[in-house]
DNA sequence: TGAAAAAGTGCAACGACTCCACTTTTCTAT
DNA sequence: ATAGAAAAGTGGAGTCGTTGCACTTTTTCA
């Protein structure tokens, strides 16, 4: 890797290091983006050189995100159904980090402020088209299968209808059990 | 009514008038709202009396919606499952002013600007609590109870899983039939 | 070595939105 | 009827995110 390439990664970490410290410090309304370009000694168009909105300098490190999920459904163990191994996986990211404090500030920074709420579930939702692919291929559907595509869809919604209810463990449990079995027929 | 808030209601629907004009005519982002107060004749500080954003002067008929979700699974035929009233409700949604040519270019305009169309989510899903709670009542579970809040979410969410789908009625199909009957089981 | 490419800068600008001090209109209570 | 509270509207200045442009500096590569 070139020079360039490095110093470029280097503004670009020390950008996002600045803002993440910045925004848990003061909150993300509180701090302009003049504040974080000043934090990294860069000028403020710099910034938007290097992520297309102030929320994305918060969430920089989402390209794992997406292999992790794809491989849940991929080699989940035998006979484990699709709904559960996805389900296995979302609680699996919500205990992750559980003991980390600075995680945990993260989190709450992001869950409290609505511009980087909805910003978070867009760019979650942005992996549906894998994920539907990913379950069409191991089901042998055609690829465009709008079924598969229901369930990426609503397994990734999960995690924003888990947010903001007081239990949310049992909230992405009762949402499985719903895309698992359905609607309890009556009688 | 007093003359007061008639003159005020008036102002309203003149901005919002003024706005569905202009931004038909234009498109969302070649309007400014200083625009839109031009051509309501107020100032632009007046428009934020009435509106808290510039989207939200597209999204002033938002108060029927919710009464016709509520009562498409409250009023549901004998025998109907609430997964296929609520699919039902949607469909007719879709298909209601298919023929208004004003109402297509509305819709062609919310779905081809990404800020109105996160906004439009964003408005459609507030029901998700009323909805809830009224599937809730229905079923004689706990009013907070995660299953039906989980419908609720789905149930809704499937609109926005069915925009941008070349088959949108084959989408809410697919996404309905997911949530009434599950996932099928292998073998 | 010299020139293209890329990173960064500085500045000006636009648009959404807020704040504030102020005028005008309408309501209400005496 | 009239005074005064309450609300609607105005105007302007200001903040913040974001973009565009013209320019300098650094790095690459032929």
């Amino acid at each position: 890797m070139g020079r360039r390439e490095r110093k470029k990664a280097a503004t670009r970490q020390a950008l996002a290091d600045a803002a993440l410290r910045l925004f848990l410090d003061r909150g993300f309304d509180q701090v302009s983006v003049r504040d974080v370009a000043e934090a990294a000694d860069v000028s403020t168009t710099t910034v938007f050189k290097h992520f297309p909105s102030k929320e994305a300098l918060l969430f920089d490190l989402d390209s794992d995100r997406e292999a992790a999920l794809i491989a849940a459904v991929r080699d989940r163990p035998e006979g484990m159904s699709i709904p559960r191994a996805l389900r296995e996986h979302t609680l699996r990211m919500h205990s992750d980090g559980a003991g980390d404090p600075e995680m945990a500030r993260f989190v709450e920074l992001t869950e409290s402020t609505p511009a980087l709420r909805e910003y978070g579930r867009r760019m979650w939702m942005r992996h549906e088209a894998a994920l539907a692919a990913a379950i069409a291929e191991d089901t042998g559907a055609p690829e465009d299968d709008p079924g598969c595509a229901a369930l990426a869809h609503f397994a990734l919604e999960t995690v924003s209808f888990a947010r903001g209810r007081a239990d949310a463990r049992q909230a992405v449990e009762a949402a499985f059990a719903l895309l698992e079995h359905g609607w309890p027929a009556a009688g």
